[in-house]
DNA sequence: ATCAATACCTATCAGTTCTAGGTATCGAGA
DNA sequence: TCTCGATACCTAGAACTGATAGGTATTGAT
């Protein structure tokens, strides 16, 4: 990052992750299908890319967590927090920004070479 | 990279670099100026970020480098060559392709959880 | 004479994602 | 019964890349 810089894409899997969230409680694994599914397989983030996010985010706050057993089987439910809410629209003011500002290079005409 | 996972916004710095060129030559030090200028300051990438790409993208056959002396400063205009347009429309796709289904997962509401 | 702007460069740090493993349970099918 | 795929969790280390922070040299203005 840098005060300067919005460190581009990075921060993708936090912005996925918080904003599914908040339609709703979800477990790991559960995320990492939805973000494989949502995005038609675009996007397809790994196990090993989810689980420390959640961590992450567990640990500064923007989630909560919460193991409960469903079917014998052991899972971990989280939660948006109001901090976590409050990052995802950050990240989602900021992934706005981003892509429109490349946007707007890809699409402008501004510069013309006059050599 | 991966086969699975396209490097999310890895390559931006790349792609905006190609973008411009498409319009013309330009020199390394201008093209700083012109990310910064055309992006509203959103992106501001440094000297240290745009010439190593640049290199690179010689390097690898994307851009021709040609010296030249101007108001008696010695400036390297960088031209797109045939296989920097071809790599230019991958990473533009690409671009649409991955800021598309990120879209999709901010706007959509398709999960809901059941708990 | 100095200093900001121009114009180039590279080495190293920092941060993230990706890969590649590992554990354990459940249910279906051979 | 045994196996194997799917479910569900986890972590360590590799790999990549952008960011920082320097460095050199010239021009022109104060």
């Amino acid at each position: 990052m840098a005060a300067t810089n919005p460190s581009f894409m990075n921060g993708v899997p936090e912005l996925l992750v918080l904003r599914l969230l908040r339609n709703g409680e979800m477990y790991g694994y559960q995320i990492v299908q939805a973000i494989r599914d949502e995005t038609g397989e675009v996007v397809n983030l790994g196990e090993g890319v989810v689980y420390p996010v959640l961590h992450a985010l567990e640990k500064s706050g923007a989630i909560t967590a919460q193991r409960r057993a469903v079917n014998g089987r052991s899972r971990i439910y989280y939660a948006l927090s109001p901090a976590g809410a409050s990052r995802l629209t950050e990240l989602t003011d900021l992934w706005a920004r981003v892509t429109g500002a490349v946007q707007q290079v890809l699409v402008g005409d501004a510069h013309v070479s006059l050599v």
